[in-house]
DNA sequence: GCAATATGACCTTTGGGTAAGTTACCTCAG
DNA sequence: CTGAGGTAACTTACCCAAAGGTCATATTGC
C-alpha cells in the first residue's frame, strides 16, 4: 500500500507536505517508537503524535498498523543492506573485513540505533506480511553476513552451514552490543571506539583454545 | 506478594489445587508466554488459558499483569543466576569457564528457552517494580560476567576497566545470540549446541590478529 | 470544481481489572 | 454424627480505558 508520489504530476494541487515526504518523516518517526518500544507497546496515535501530525493521515497513507510497521522495516532494511553491500564490494577479507562493517555500521547506526531491533521484535506478528518483510530484510542483511564470515570459517576449515549460521548471529549481535555501549558512553570518540574493539578482538583472539570436558 | 501457603495449618479447608502449587503452574505458564510474545504481546487471559485456570485467579494470587511479570522475573532470574554462581565457584577460568557457563545455562534453558527473553523485552515497563526487578537480576548475573571477562582480559594484559565494562556486553550478547539462535533450533540438544560454540571459540580463535588502518 | 493534504469526532474491539457469587472442604457445637 | 458456619479456591459476568480503525469535513492550490 504504501506508495511513493506515482502516475501523476509530482505534487500536484496540494495544500500541505507532498505525500512522499510526509511519508518519509512518518516512517522515520514510527522506527523510533516501533524500535524501542516494540510492535505490540507501540500505539499508532504515538506514532502520530512524534510525527507531529493526527493518526487518520498515518492510516490514509499506511493503511494499517501492520502495514506501518512493514514500511518500517523496509526503509530500515534496506538502510542496513545497502552499507553493508557497499562495504561488501571492497576487497577485504576475514576479520578485516569484520571490523571495516563494523565501523560503517557504526556510522548508520549512530544516529538511529532503534534500527536494528525492529528485526529482532518478539511482538511483532509472525505471520502474514509483516513476518515476510522481516524474512525478507534479514535474510538480506545475513546473506552478506554470512559470506563474510563463512569465508572466515571456511578458512579455519569449518564448512558447516548450521555453524556459519549460528557465527553470523553472533557477529551481527556484537555489532548491537557495541553500538548500545557507545550510546552509552558518548563521550568516546569514534577513534577511540574502534581502537577499543580491535583491542578486545586482539587480547580474545590471543586467548589460549579452551579443551572440552564436561 | 506472591506467598506460599504461611501462618496457619497448612493448607487448611481447600477445594482446589493449594495455592502454592498453583501459583507455581502460573508462574511457568506466563514465563512461556511472556518469553516468547513479550510483556506488550502478551494478554492476562492468554497466561490463564495457558495454565488452565480463569483471569481472576491470576489477579487474585498476583495482583496485576505487572506483578505478574514480576513473578516471572524473579523466578527465571533466580535459576538462572543460581546455575551461572554454581559455576562461577568452580576453579575453571578464561575462555573455559565461559563455554563452561555457556553448557550449563543450555542445560537449565533445555526445556524453557524463553526464560532468557524475560530479560532482554523492550516492550517491557522501563520504570516501577518490574524495572527494578530486572535491573537487580541482570546485575546479578553481569557481576558474574564481569568477573569472568575481567579475568580473561587480564590474562591478555589488558585491565582498562571500560574495556572490562564492554567486553562485557559483548560476552553477554553473544550469549544472547547464541540462545536466540538455539531457540530457532529447538531440535538441537545442549550438549550438541555446546560443541557447536567450542567448534565456534576454536576456529575464531584460530583466526589471524587484523591490522589496523581505516 | 477538483484533487491532495489534513483533521476532529466517532465507532468497535481488546484487554486490564473487579464485584459478587459458587463450590468443596474443614472445624466444631450440639 | 451432623449440620451450621467459616474459609480457601475458583468462576461468571461485568466495567472501563485504551487503542485500532473509519467518516465526514475543512482547507488550499491548480
Amino acid at each position: 500500500m504504501p506508495r511513493a508520489t506515482s502516475g501523476m504530476r509530482a505534487n500536484a494541487g496540494t495544500k500541505g507536505v507532498p505525500r512522499a515526504d510526509r511519508e518519509g518523516q512518518i516512517v522515520r518517526a514510527a522506527c523510533e517508537v516501533f524500535g524501542t518500544e516494540g510492535f505490540a507497546g507501540t500505539s499508532v496515535a504515538a506514532v502520530a503524535a512524534r510525527a507531529g501530525i493526527s493518526k487518520p493521515l498515518v492510516y490514509q497513507y499506511f493503511g494499517s498498523k501492520e502495514g506501518l510497521f512493514s514500511a518500517c522495516l523496509h526503509h530500515g532494511g534496506a538502510i542496513l543492506a545497502e552499507e553493508m553491500e557497499r562495504i561488501a564490494s571492497g576487497d577485504t577479507v576475514g576479520l578485516e573485513r569484520g571490523l571495516l562493517t563494523l565501523n560503517g555500521i557504526f556510522r548508520i547506526l549512530e544516529p538511529q540505533p532503534w534500527l536494528w531491533r525492529l528485526f529482532f521484535d518478539p511482538s511483532a506478528p509472525r505471520e502474514g506480511e509483516i513476518a515476510a518483510a522481516i524474512k525478507e530484510h534479514t535474510e538480506r542483511i545475513t546473506t552478506l553476513a554470512v559470506e563474510g564470515v563463512g569465508e572466515l570459517l571456511r578458512l579455519q576449515g569449518d564448512d558447516d552451514p548450521l555453524d556459519i549460521d549460528a557465527m553470523t548471529r553472533v557477529w551481527m549481535s556484537i555489532f548491537d552490543a557495541l553500538v548500545t555501549w557507545w550510546l552509552d558512553h558518548p563521550d568516546e570518540s569514534p577513534a577511540a571506539m574502534t581502537e577499543r574493539c580491535l583491542r578486545l578482538f586482539t587480547a580474545v583472539l590471543s586467548a589460549d583454545v579452551p579443551v572440552l570436558q564436561p
